[in-house]
DNA sequence: TTGAAAGCGCTAACAA
DNA sequence: TTGTTAGCGCTTTCAA
């Protein structure tokens, strides 16, 4: 890393020498300003071609303090955001929405404990514009940080503090957790289900987890414990805890999962132990992701989120400007496949 | 994003004159020089604390030319590097690695048309020092500006480029995918089965699908075309896959997959048609990722690759310095476990 | 051990 | 429409 040619690269002063011109007519050139002789600006391009000419992003940081560019901080200690399709399309609707904007989307992941202070070092360093941050851990340093250098900063899903209150001052999109959950299971009473089991998140450590148990427990305050089982948002967890509710309660009748991932695990299980499904066993999903929704068997019946316009709307949030920052509660609504 | 508070962020100017020093010694304090009187640096870090100061990158890479972070550059249309713990393995690698060396791994994505324009030009405006690069198209304006630019870069995988020849003056690390698949097939062979199928990745795509391609057809010249059965290196690619292959060959007894997760995807067809593995079809996968191989049922035998090392090796070859580009061959093994 | 001064490559007034 | 000039915030000689 220490073979760059840096003298070697051409700068503003070179482009400008080599086009007779001065080095302001040359930036304008570059930032498409309009007041320049089109001639002018046809030779400068084509000197700009010839030497290969690239800008200088620090200098002209340091100048315009912007850096086009948008940090997507992932605070996951596993390696849940590799297997579950959901991140994959919030990230989407992120980059699309950014795209718009012209604006660069950088991904930082944290896990390991020093992750954490190197990320920090680098979002305070100025690398980027803005970030969009996801699960961050209670307390952490880069909360500190950003309300420090007042970097524009949205949350996916609410953010988690200490004393379970929601940081102030921070703009977040999250679905409506609590409400989409009650739909699954009030669905699973309406077919007559009278054993409704659940397969939960990790709800010590994720909002929505914690809000998706809670909707359950709207729908059915007095279901035993020996319904619920809890998983980690993974696909083999799923596998875990069906194998474990099946075990303890051999009559149940329906399950909600707390994610399509998990209810394709929970399928997995009771197609092993021979359940039909629906008929033994309804299952409800959560998030709708057609790679996993519409691919098992049976298609799945799930509470929908438009996961993709959740991403693209942090982003927007994110150039929202001074007003105060405004956070988003995306409604859900329940889409019936063949599995309950 | 307009509100950022600019004005209001000190610089070392701030802190030097509050703590009564010159800028100089500041900036010694800060970039732990050592020749400064404790008394000095303990008074300045004081100053640095209260003030919430953060060095300015922008600035400080416009004069040292470096910026401690480093790029991974994801060239996937699809979701694919969401859905297999290969990609994860490789980056966690990456990541320790860079952290090593005190830098910062951002990630890009390329999956739109336009993000090949606006990913150059973020790796030309000088926000990284170096690159690490997966499945680049062949020709991409890409490798075109890393080429100019003289920006150190690794590949991850042998790149391909138009012509089917190696890019030039590019280090890469690759497995042995070859070899591998060599060793998964000959081990099929040895068992005495007769009739082994295979599910490939994209081999007109990628040149690891291709070669381990390759590898099965050293073993099996005249391995009748109805035993090979293309896929995408995806879950639900080798589920379509392994049905087709099963009806277009009922009689088939072994598998080799070219990759964990198609494997897993073959292993659930087989279950659904009602083969015993290994006892009526034998299946062999590549990777040896523990989620997947260590998880299936049977646990998967397969062509063990040190993924995470392979990351590191990346990292590690991006900062190796002017010597000749080296380029990185890793061995595999075969690690039998039940699955065949 | 410290400070003064120059300059990294660019943009943005301000003049011309 | 173009050029001149003054910084942006930092590191780094060079002197002291």
């Amino acid at each position: 890393m220490t073979r760059r040619p840096h003298g070697q690269r051409p700068t503003i002063e070179d482009v400008a020498r080599r086009s007779g011109v001065s080095r302001s007519t040359v930036s304008r050139v570059i930032n498409g300003e309009p007041k320049v002789r089109a001639e002018v600006v046809e030779q400068v391009r084509q000197v700009i071609a010839e030497l290969g000419y690239v800008p200088n992003q620090a200098a002209r940081q340091l100048v315009t303090h912007r850096t086009n560019a948008v940090a997507v901080v992932a605070d996951q200690p596993d390696n849940r955001l590799f297997l579950d399709p959901y991140f994959d399309c919030l990230l989407r609707g992120i980059r699309r929405e950014l795209a718009c904007h012209g604006a660069q989307a950088v991904l930082l992941f944290i896990d390991e404990p020093d992750d954490h202070a190197r990320v920090a070092d680098y979002l305070g360093g100025g690398h980027v514009d803005g970030a969009i941050l996801f699960s961050l851990h209670p307390g952490g340093r880069l909360h500190d940080m950003i309300a420090r250098l007042g970097l524009p900063a949205v949350f996916g899903g609410r953010p988690l503090l200490r004393d379970g209150d929601t940081v102030r001052g921070h703009a977040y999109v999250d679905g409506d957790n609590r409400g989409g959950a009650r739909q699954a299971v009030h669905h699973l009473v309406s077919l007559g289900r009278e054993h409704i089991a659940t397969i939960t998140g990790p709800y010590d450590q994720e909002q929505s987890a914690a809000e998706r148990l809670a909707g359950y427990r709207d729908v059915l305050p007095d279901a035993p414990p020996a319904l619920v089982e809890r998983a980690d948002y993974t696909r083999q967890g799923a596998v875990a805890a069906m194998t474990a509710l099946l075990d303890r309660r051999p009559g149940l009748d329906a399950v909600f999962a707390a994610s399509d991932l998990m209810a394709s695990g929970a399928l997995e299980v009771l197609h092993a132990r021979g359940r039909r499904v629906p008929e033994d066993v309804a299952v409800v999903g959560f998030d709708d992701l057609a790679e996993i929704a519409e691919a098992t068997d049976p298609p799945l019946t799930t509470v929908h989120q438009d996961v993709g316009e959740m991403g693209r709307l942090m982003a927007r949030l994110l150039f929202e400007g001074p007003a105060e920052p405004s956070s988003v509660v995306v409604p859900t609504r329940l889409v019936l496949r063949d599995s309950a």
